[in-house]
DNA sequence: CATCCATTTTAAGTATCCTTAATTAGACTA
DNA sequence: TAGTCTAATTAAGGATACTTAAAATGGATG
């Protein structure tokens, strides 16, 4: 099955937003496409069509089997790129995101795979989000949880969602990295926000921010 | 002036053609570019009105200064692209271009930076083409000429034109690369087929193979 | 349960880049 | 110089991916 970057792209998108237990409306996909919800019935309708989604007027999108393995396949492409151009060219977690979704479109297989094998056939990309194979089979995962829903103690950072411009600012700004290790000291009651220390800097993020941050326990 | 990539590839596609001295026909662009001749004509009328190129009914293309600076960039383009995945991912002198036109329609300024940086600013891509700077200005350069216009003596390959998929597949399979030596023995009178010795071996090219071979002369 | 409002859909239309088929222009030849 | 042939142009149209504006829907609310 081969599609256009268009269509990849939309695939992509509902696949992301089932990843987060968010629904495909067509709102909200007109929001991360930044298209009108118009183009959204559009592409659901043609879509449909082929096969690749499951779509109900005024219902929301799911990805049909054909259309979820086309949705890894691009996501694929997405987290090598991101991956390759955050190695070689030392770009930070928001700008191989950018630059990615410019590019990922137009790659061959032929480069995928020679990226693919330069990078050490890579199961994360450096937001820890997992790679699929060429096959669109992703990696055995362990069960990650966001560190808002942890009890005080030690953890390691394993995935980092860089989901709008203020997350990216501020995971960018103050360097936080997959692999890091945080200690969550407490929990204030009146609002959920979190005490934490890192690199033995304390901090508070807010329930928001922690519920972006991905990590699993240390064993101490 | 932001054109589609549409646009670059077609007044890159002309500037190609005036480098070596062809005419910018409707059939020429056609075929270099796989697209019909009357998408060809369409095109020039649409540019010719943006002030990119200069066009008249029957008459072959030429850019106007604003079109060339375009096409540079464009080449800038292509070049750094070229030159970044042989140096990453060392694939060869025709796996580079075709990938190279793939994707360098959709390329940032800022990532374009990034690589050239990457690179240390290089003025010329694997096949010993030119590159400009940012502003579009080509490095100063020497004269090259074709090693089938050169008479007997020691030669260095300065450039090589991957003009077909047989002169691909021909540079390719020998191994001819830019900085190689060549030793120009004779020019056969019959039909200007050249001898020449190359890491000790001897072998006979076209006049017409030789034409895409620039050199420069060794000191002795 | 009727009303309201946000969401979604429909309808119509646009831009870009391409196609095929038919026509015309220009260059070359006899 | 008329005729011929090739290259280029015109005309019509199609695919894709969008837009805006108006209409419809359906879920939430009083």
């Amino acid at each position: 099955m081969d599609v256009s970057s268009a269509v990849e792209k939309f695939l992509k998108t509902i696949y992301n937003l089932e990843l987060r237990h968010q629904k495909a409306s067509g709102s909200n996909m007109a929001s991360k496409l930044n298209i009108s919800p118009a183009a959204i019935t559009d592409m659901a309708i043609k879509l449909a069509g082929q096969g690749l989604i499951n779509y109900q007027k005024h219902k929301s999108i799911t990805l049909t089997p054909k259309g979820k393995k086309i949705a890894l396949l691009a996501s694929r492409k997405h987290r090598l790129w991101e991956t390759f151009l955050h190695r070689t060219l030392n770009l930070n977690l928001d700008e191989i995101h950018v630059e990615a979704e410019l590019i990922e479109g137009y790659t061959s297989e032929f480069l995928l795979g020679k990226i693919d094998e330069y990078l050490g056939f890579p199961e994360h990309d450096p937001h820890g989000d997992p790679i699929p194979d060429k096959k669109g089979v992703l990696p055995e995962e362990q069960a990650f949880f966001p560190i808002s829903e942890s009890s005080p103690g030690s953890y390691q950072i394993e995935r980092l969602y860089f989901e709008s411009d203020e997350l990216n600012d501020f995971f960018t700004e103050y360097e936080f990295k997959v692999g890091d290790i945080l200690e969550l000291v407490l929990i204030f009651k009146m609002d959920n926000a979190l005490l934490i220390k890192r690199n033995k800097v304390t901090m508070v993020i807010s329930e928001n921010i922690g519920s972006k941050i991905l990590v699993s326990k240390l064993n101490e």
